[in-house]
DNA sequence: ACCTGAACACCGTTCAAGT
DNA sequence: ACCTGAACACCGTTCAAGT
């Protein structure tokens, strides 16, 4: 597109404007139209004027993965320990499904490495101490709630695009009901469902 | 390869030596090593000789995906129905690590379209039915245990290449912990764990 | 350090032809 | 109907060069 320029001529790239330009293609033509190519022409630049930012695109979408969880909400440090732990789920369940075409990405890829699921991963443990689970059974507690979290969410992501489709309150209200069995099946349940 | 053959001459393919192929070619080069191309060569052919047996790429995987089902042993028909929904999952489970390479791309596509896929999935609604749990409910529940059971062979088989990885045994009796807590939500419980 | 030009080594798929 | 030959419209990535 833009020939303009001549070699040695800066364009003004940054990885913040390159992660942003990957959303916005996302958002435009999905995952599968997220090429190199494509984010390229989206910034007026050669495809390989990328690399001097990203890695790789396997390292692009990484970090964009990462990026997303980001914007869960915290749970309150002082609260209770159940329903932060239900809170901090849902919230991620939330989360995730503003970002669809990124969820079937997840459980592919080794579901924890960057620095924001980490974070929430110490998250749940901490929560997980407080109502008095620790150690193995912790851990164990912990892969079943993001299983459960990633996996309906990619479900409820992958049937948006379904013929016959389920409203997204009913899926919702689905992963809710499961969400409760495990916190039951923990030890960390509140009384009733909702 | 092969250039012996000229335009009209048979080369002895069928749909089945074509999945027969594939499978092969995921085997030895995994999921990505799986092209057009290659099944091609592995065939003697050209590529788009592959199409006359094969509608597309997309379409030879999703017939891939649906024929690793016909491997999940059926539960007996007159036994508990609890241990039979136990082993039914549990069954789907082994099946799906025993194909590592196509799990990930299990919840990317809707989870149930195959005849494999239906026919578990009524399996399931039948010994819900059985075990009390009816109507929008048993679906509930049915989605659920898909997703764990879907969900814990996808976070499995990508755990393996990892380089501090949990034993496989570890990770099979965490899948079950979170199974036996969901059987126990959903009402159709045993009386104690493994 | 950041970019262009050009190329390498691939992809899935289609179209026309041959028997 | 089943295959080859050739091509189309792409990919991600690398290498050399320019400023």
């Amino acid at each position: 597109m833009n020939a303009s320029r001549i070699p040695g001529q800066r364009a003004g790239l940054s990885r913040g404007r390159v992660l942003g330009a990957a959303r916005e293609q996302i958002a435009e033509a999905g995952l599968e139209g997220l090429t190199m190519r494509a984010l390229a022409d989206r910034l007026g630049v050669t495809p390989n004027a990328l690399y001097s930012h990203v890695e790789s695109k396997t390292g692009l979408v990484d970090d964009l993965l990462d990026d997303v969880l980001a914007e869960v909400d915290e749970p309150a440090l002082g609260g209770d320990p159940r329903a932060a732990l239900h809170d901090l789920m849902s919230s991620t369940y939330d989360v995730l499904l503003a970002h669809p075409d990124l969820v079937p990405v997840y459980l592919a890829r080794q579901g924890a490495r960057g620095e924001n699921a980490q974070r929430l991963g110490e998250i749940m443990l901490t929560q997980l101490e407080r109502a008095g689970i620790g150690g193995p059974a912790a851990r164990e507690a912990q892969r079943v709630l993001i299983v459960h979290t990633i996996g309906f969410a990619a479900f409820t992501s992958s049937a948006a695009g379904d013929p016959r489709v389920l409203a997204p309150n009913e899926l919702r209200s689905n992963f809710e009901a499961g969400l409760h069995w495990l916190l039951a099946g923990i030890g960390v349940a509140t009384q009733a469902g909702p």
